[in-house]
DNA sequence: TGCATTTGACCATC
DNA sequence: GATGGTCAAATGCA
């Protein structure tokens, strides 16, 4: 069915296409100059450009039913990760591989929707790690598991019983590597934003752990945020499996490329691994960090509520004030790129994440789209 | 004292 | 029977 909104909404997709084609053309130019600012900012449109596909791409009326939303990290990651000159290629290539992939899950239908994500500690900040998803849980069982190295660790929403929220998870440290945690979540938070805790508890023992080793060892080395966003980049994988179809969940937060998908038992897999692509400076991270201080004023990208960033875009910018959940201060000073950036704070209680940054080019908020910053920087 | 974690036991599934 | 997942009493901590 054509519509007008249709041939708006392809004529956008063209002028955001054909301006990202011009910047990575002159990318190109610049690149045989090193001027670092330039090509930051260069980056920066660029990025601009991606998400901005990538939204509207994804918001895009789709033949029913739609997908489950998927966390939104990795849709901006895998807009950021691919090479320049594919990325309409790949997004369209996630998308359909997505799509494939629900579509295959919705045969086969379990009672919960189920999803792995493999997540980093990082050696010197101790900055990521499986407890940092903003949500609040609370460990009911450890298990010695067959053939693996380290106890798998269960863990249920706290807010199990006050809110009727049946979201799981389950921590594995790698074998391979035990600065790698695999985080299987199970089930949907319903407890959702309002119910979470405003002081968030510590990690997950685990983590604290693997932090306090690391801390230990290392000689307080501490990694600046260009440096931590690349790690995290680096190291960040995100693996989806039994994707269920869950209607309070939105495109925005859909997985942008599935690297395997095992038709026989429904299991789609994501895998985002930048790996050593340093083409791009970093200018995201996967995830929002509570303030710690409101549980109405920050959001996650973490895998289990990916959606509250549609319900954050859905938002009117007299509700985002009403809630308190932005307010202008652009100057902050601790980036190459400061326009219209998101900075994580640092106090979260339960996240070793902290001091993360997150940008936001200029073009992709309103002017008076406000945003406060002022505890970022502490 | 209340809450979170630990840990052995129990249950379900293959 | 083996294994994974959950329960619940015991324990620890602030």
């Amino acid at each position: 069915m054509e519509s007008a909104s249709s041939w708006e909404y392809n004529s956008l997709i063209n002028e955001l296409t054909q301006g990202r084609e011009q910047a990575m053309q002159l990318r190109a130019h610049l690149n045989s100059t090193p001027l670092t600012e330039s090509q930051d900012l260069l980056q920066s449109i660029l990025s601009s450009y991606e998400k901005s596909l990538s939204i509207l791409k994804w918001s895009e009326p789709l033949v029913q039913p739609q997908p489950p939303a998927l966390p939104i990290s990795t849709v901006l990651e895998s807009s950021l990760s691919v090479d320049g000159s594919s990325l309409s290629d790949d997004l369209s290539k996630s998308i359909q591989a997505h799509n494939e992939c629900y579509s295959n899950a919705s045969k086969k239908r379990k009672a919960m929707p189920t999803w792995t994500e493999q997540v980093r500690i990082n050696p010197h900040t101790g900055l990521e790690g499986p407890g940092e998803d903003g949500y609040s849980w609370r460990k009911y069982g450890q298990k010695d598991i067959l053939g693996a190295k380290y106890p798998r660790s269960y863990y249920r929403c706290t807010y199990r019983h006050t809110h009727n929220c049946w979201a799981n998870k389950q921590v594995q440290r790698s074998d391979d590597d035990p600065s790698v945690f695999e985080l299987t979540y199970k089930g949907t938070h319903t407890c959702n934003l309002a119910s979470r805790s405003a002081t968030l508890p510590p990690p997950s023992s685990e983590i604290q752990e693997m932090k306090h080793d690391y801390h230990h060892h290392s000689n307080n080395e501490s990694l600046q945020p260009g440096q931590m966003i690349m790690h995290l980049r680096t190291n960040l994988r995100v693996e989806t499996n039994d994707l269920e179809t869950t209607e309070e969940r939105s495109p925005f937060s859909a997985p942008p490329t599935f690297s395997s998908m095992t038709g026989e038992t429904n299991e789609c897999s994501l895998t985002v691994l930048p790996a050593n692509d340093h083409r791009f400076p970093g200018t995201y991270t996967p995830s929002f960090i509570s303030p710690g201080s409101s549980e109405s004023n920050y959001f996650s990208t973490s895998s289990n509520q990916m959606y509250d960033f549609k319900k954050i875009h859905d938002l009117k910018h007299s509700e985002l004030e009403q809630n308190g959940m932005f307010s202008t201060n652009a100057s902050s000073t601790n980036s190459p790129i400061t326009n219209g950036m998101f900075s994580t704070n640092a106090s979260s209680t339960n996240s070793p994440i902290t001091g993360l940054e997150f940008f936001m080019d200029p073009v992709d908020l309103d002017s008076n789209f406000p945003f406060d910053t002022t505890g970022f920087f502490s």
